[in-house]
DNA sequence: CTTTACGCCTGACGGC
DNA sequence: TGCCGTCAGGCGTAAA
């Protein structure tokens, strides 16, 4: 499901409920995520305050004083905001409980997502650590992406999925900003050119602003955690277009895999 | 080192 | 109506 502005709203959606509040209760109903639900889980958080929400990558943040609860929706997670005492329906994994009597619940059908203590900053762990510039990180740069990718033969596509060159890019916006900025999804990293680069970087941040700004992408089944939609599915310029027309040429958008990922492009504005 | 293929899971959908 | 194959927004790991 969710990229970086599906798992910003989500941030944003919760902080009010969560930042400087006492954990009361946690009820872990399904151990079994991408990584087990630590059994110690209660035992960390249970009477301690979060003194801060955050976002890394396409991560999740509760920030304790001696600690972090790094959340990851997976492709389908999503956080609920509830009033404490209302019933679990299916795939209702776990619940924070806070003292203020609101809580948040933890569901996913798919159960890639996961939920994990970090002790001490997380920004020093291994988890966190490897991953690249966010992509708002003045250090993002035309310049960067062009001096990272010589020599890679890898395609374009992947090489801004890949977290540890900039965080945060999923399918859905890379198949967007690559549209935006007229590459061919499949073409080389190592063999673009730095004007093109220079194109790129503002466009994937254009994407992800405008994306943000929706409220992100619903299209099976995300929701914020308020509950609401994402509204950025009606300006998807060439994500699950295919056989379309291109919006700025005359062009059919193409669908292809690359790199095992659905990949959609116009054949015509997006030849190199 | 880089690149690719493959699971981990459930649910929705289309074809027969 | 039901069965089966395919596909889905992520990502770590193993293998090449």
């Amino acid at each position: 499901m969710p990229e970086l502005p599906e798992v910003e709203t989500t941030a944003r959606g919760i902080i009010p409920v969560v930042r400087n509040q006492i954990v009361e209760a946690v009820t872990i109903r399904q151990h079994r995520l991408r990584w087990d639900v630590p059994s110690s889980l209660k035992s960390l958080i249970q009477n301690r305050q979060v003194f801060e929400v955050a976002r890394r990558a396409k991560y999740l943040l509760l920030i304790f004083e001696h600690g972090a609860l790094l959340i990851h929706l997976g492709m389908s997670g999503r956080l609920k905001i509830l009033d404490c005492g209302v019933k679990p329906e299916r795939h209702d994994h776990v619940d924070l409980v806070f003292s203020s009597g609101k809580m948040l619940r933890f569901n996913d059908p798919r159960r890639f997502g996961s939920i994990r203590w970090l002790d001490g900053n997380p920004l020093d762990s291994a988890e966190l650590s490897h991953l690249g510039p966010e992509p708002f990180d003045e250090k993002f740069t035309g310049k960067m992406l062009f001096e990272v990718s010589r020599g890679r033969s890898i395609t374009i596509k992947s090489f801004i999925m890949d977290g540890r060159v900039v965080a945060g890019i999923g399918n859905i916006y890379a198949n967007e900003a690559l549209f935006r900025s007229g590459i061919f999804p499949g073409r080389q990293a190592g063999r673009i050119a730095l004007r093109r680069y220079r194109l790129l970087v503002p466009n994937i941040q254009a994407v992800l602003t405008e994306a943000i700004e929706a409220g992100g992408t619903t299209l099976r089944d995300y929701m914020a955690a308020t509950g609401q939609p994402g509204y950025f599915e009606q300006s998807l310029q060439v994500y699950n277009r295919e056989g379309q027309s291109c919006i700025r040429c005359d062009g059919i958008i193409r669908k292809q895999i690359i790199s095992q990922r659905a990949t959609y492009y116009c054949g015509d504005c997006q030849r190199y």
